[in-house]
DNA sequence: CCCTTGGTTCGACGTATGTCAACATAGGCG
DNA sequence: CGCCTATGTTGACATACGTCGAACCAAGGG
């Protein structure tokens, strides 16, 4: 790793709690790596159908939805199980497969460390 | 060729769909209809070359910066000003003519927007 | 044991996307 | 005026992406 040293972070505590992505986008030009890191979630998120499952399991109580409680976003069944697998791919959902059902759960630091990544440590909350 | 060199932006549908754009995906599942507004601000994102160039206009002083000075991603110029278009189009840049040269900007607003959509009200700076 | 329900994987198809080379336009300068 | 630099546009191409139908695993219930 070729990285210099990191940014001044006022509280570095803090930032690699929840922030194993990039620096704020405003703070400084991102690198080729970052954004391809970055990039890669973005993209995740940048398909209408997957970003409805995402909303549809961040939305649903407990942070969990089974599969079959969210699949009504206008596609056939193998294509939701294409894009949640997109979205598990991409660090935004984890999968759990309990008795008949599959659960799929929302990442939470991956929402605090895009918000911030917009916004700026202002998001951290 | 078919339209006069007038306006900078032929279509007013998609620069309008920015500020306004959704509730928090955590708070409800998406409509269809939310989904496509926001997907396509996060497409916008979703591309490595094209965050970098954000990233550059985002983080650069006074929040502007010539085409000449963000060129440097590892593309051709014409692939620069192909993806600059793509994210002026996503309401995410404006750009303005000055002299010789030509200066993008950051939306502010979209930025607050979309740190509000993944961390909920808390990302309201 | 088979059969029904829930979910994933596979193969294929059409379309969108990123990229470049070549050309076109805008503005400055000798 | 003509040339030269700075951006944007066009056309073409290879690749990736979203979508579906069909086939294939997993778990329960008769």
């Amino acid at each position: 790793m070729s990285n210099t040293k990191a940014l001044p972070v006022p509280d570095p505590a803090d930032a690699r709690a929840v922030a194993p992505c990039c620096p704020p986008l405003t703070e400084r030009p991102f690198t080729a790596e970052e954004a391809e890191t970055a990039a890669r979630m973005f993209k995740a998120l940048g398909d209408p159908v997957r970003l409805r499952l995402f909303s549809a399991v961040a939305s649903h109580e407990g942070g969990e939805a089974c599969v079959c409680d969210i699949s009504d976003v206008g596609v056939s069944q193998p294509t939701v199980s294409h894009h949640l697998k997109k979205l598990k791919e991409a660090g935004l959902l984890a999968s759990e497969r309990r008795g008949t059902w599959v659960y799929y759960r929302v990442e939470p630091s991956v929402l605090a460390a895009m918000g911030k990544l917009l916004t700026g440590p202002s998001a951290a909350a």
